[in-house]
DNA sequence: AGGCTTGCTTACGGGTGTAAGCCTGTCAAC
DNA sequence: GTTGACAGGCTTACACCCGTAAGCAAGCCT
């Protein structure tokens, strides 16, 4: 018996996303073409029209299928805070890992039902931990802006390993004149090139702050 | 006498940069190409390279121009929240003017002058207010942060007339079953759909959270 | 056996960055 | 003045990459 030639799974609109997704990650957004999508599945560029209409539906989609990947917060958690806290966690996790995402959803203003499952379970969390819909409308604007803010900065800082830190100090420090951009210096040279730096943990200060303030206004 | 033909200012890489933001004011980012910003200056492609090297020269440089436009704190005043909101309003303003440069800081590694003197003049109302280090570090990173982000999410709800909110909200309750997000729902019928919505007052009230939390843990 | 799904082929009309070389107006030195 | 150099802008051309319309061929299910 022919010993099961490639599987061929077919095509279809889940794979083709999935697919857009792995070549985003690789080349940023301005690399998902429906040529590069078809390649990353071993396709031509027309077979995908089959399962997606045109190339804005695989943008929408793409968004989409981040957003999913992002937990829900939990409602049964006794305080309100753990709730959020982990899902801006893994919020930041998953946005950070395919950072396009982030600068791809301006363009799109077709929410999809991930989308739309989350916020209203975040508002969920909110609503039902006691804060009034004006406050939680102020509340959420806050926690997504920091969140997405800090991505968004942390893709400018893409630096994982101290040495990475170190060549790109140095190579601002050499190419301007310490005493004109006095504290800049200093702060280069006396924090952020010392070791241990953690995107974690900064991450975390800001968004406990936020909460923590959150909570002294709620009701 | 010929009535002076057209003022024929020569081109200079000034001249350049400002045409290319109006470009991606006009059309985002993607719309800057050589050719484009060349149309906008009455002008053939290949005449920009003789001011500029070649696009990415084009796209630092224009990141830079835009930063130049956010004015600088006045290390001046007597509180430094004062100073730090005056920059921050002027930031999301700018930002939200130019709303392509957010996405674009990402892609460019290379801050100009303007970024820097920016980033210094922060640092310095922040150390003379008396913050250490690392809470300074700390404050710039969530204040910029919470600035970035809000322009993102700003830039997905660019929803200046009531009217606007009224169709966009229409169209997600039309198209999803109310009773599958219900949280979201009375959000947009018992919030979002009231006149009066104001995001210069929206991004207040978290700048002020942010920095009263920040006051409080100063020194 | 027939139809329907799925993927492929070909093709069109556009956009991109930029290398090489030409043409012309301006201005300084003789 | 006349001449010469040179900068600034233009033309042409190359070698890509893009989204997608139209129609064809093969495999699966009924």
């Amino acid at each position: 018996m022919p010993p099961s030639p490639p599987p061929r799974r077919p095509l279809s609109r889940e794979r083709v996303l999935d697919a857009a997704v792995r070549v985003a990650d690789r080349g940023g957004v301005d690399a998902i073409s429906m040529r590069k999508v078809a390649q990353e599945l071993g396709v031509e560029a027309m077979s995908l029209y089959r399962h997606v209409p045109n190339k804005d539906a695989v943008l929408d989609g793409v968004v989409d299928v981040v957003f999913a990947a992002i937990e829900l917060p939990d409602a049964g958690r006794e305080d309100w805070r753990d709730a959020i806290r982990a899902r801006a966690n893994s919020a930041r996790a998953v946005l950070s890992r395919h950072s396009w995402a982030l600068g791809l959803m301006d363009s799109r203003r077709n929410p999809g039902p991930a989308t739309l499952r989350h916020h209203d379970a975040v508002l969920g969390v909110l609503r039902e931990a006691g804060f009034g819909l004006r406050t939680a409308a102020h509340a959420v604007s806050l926690i997504d802006s920091y969140v997405g803010g800090y991505v968004l900065q942390e893709q400018n800082l893409p630096l994982t390993s101290t040495d990475e830190v170190a060549e790109v100090a140095d190579g601002i420090l050499a190419a301007l004149p310490a005493d004109e951009f006095p504290y800049l210096t200093e702060m280069i040279v006396e924090h952020a090139l010392k070791p241990g730096y953690d995107h974690t943990a900064e991450f975390a200060y800001g968004l406990d702050l936020i909460l923590d303030a959150l909570e002294a206004r709620r009701g």
